[in-house]
DNA sequence: TATTGTTATACTCTATAACTATA
DNA sequence: TATAGTTATAGAGTATAACAATA
């Protein structure tokens, strides 16, 4: 650090990206949960019904650790697991009541946590904020909505 | 993920930054580096002499941890370590020649990253996100050049 | 007795690869 | 034999606490 005057965008990216990781990783652990649970089930419940393996592919990550995952969410009952009854090796990732409910708390602590990252901006420069960041994003290869922390593929 | 339309800054925020911190991970691996070493071989040229409890407490993290980082670059030749005459108990690290050397490498490297994740922008819209981000940077309590990602304490 | 630096230990997270059950 | 899911194992990274040298 301190490597350069001014520094660049991309050590202020780094930077202010994993002070905002770490902050909501404090959030929702009062929910009982990590990060990457959230975006397991956020992805859940945005396409119902997927295979571990074919979740594993889209997050980039090896199905061995969606495992882990999935256990806990299913274990305190925020997810399902459905035997597919055509191909009984399959299992059908399904949210829960439950789950809709944890993710409507979830959606909450997000945008407390935005509100209070991005406090010192007005809405205008927030918005574009956003459309830089998504700009880059796009460029980069990023998925809407894909943490690409939880890719090793 | 997929939890929101359209997504907050501060998961925009989160995972660009952390394919930032990923691609320069990468690209300072060819200098056979870490992110944290190299961290601490830029506020080692930036403070020389401090001891390692004074490093250590600027970057917030035990001073066991800095003692491996150091390590890796004493026994490269890129820093050094001085015992205090009046106290034999401090180190005071200094950069070699051939740590600035690399400083300089690292320097051409980090302009690269910079260039490639951010082509997507012009240079009135780079200033733009720069000025944003110092801004949450600066109100977050984030200190400049200081990567929140090796702080523990 | 207090402090600097170091080492020892343990814990967390994750990937790789072996294993099972179904197909 | 091939594939979905699971378990076992091992490795990286890191914090905590014990330790040696110096004050």
């Amino acid at each position: 650090m301190a490597l350069e005057n001014p520094p660049g965008s991309a050590f202020l990216l780094a930077a202010v990206g994993a002070h905002a990781a770490a902050r909501f990783a404090a959030r929702v652990s009062a929910l009982d949960l990590t990060p990457p649970q959230v975006g397991l089930l956020g992805l859940i419940a945005a396409s119902p019904g997927q295979s571990q393996q074919a979740l594993a592919g889209v997050l980039g990550m090896p199905p061995s650790r969606l495992v882990g995952l999935v256990d806990a969410l299913a274990d305190r009952g925020l997810v399902e697991r459905r035997r597919n009854r055509t191909d009984r090796r399959l299992y059908e990732l399904h949210i829960t009541e439950e789950g809709t409910e944890m993710l409507a708390r979830i959606a909450k602590v997000g945008r407390e946590h935005d509100d209070a990252l991005c406090r010192s901006l007005d809405a205008a420069e927030r918005e574009t904020l956003r459309a830089l960041l998504s700009r880059i994003a796009a460029d980069q290869g990023l998925r809407p909505g894909i943490h690409p922390g939880y890719r090793s593929v």
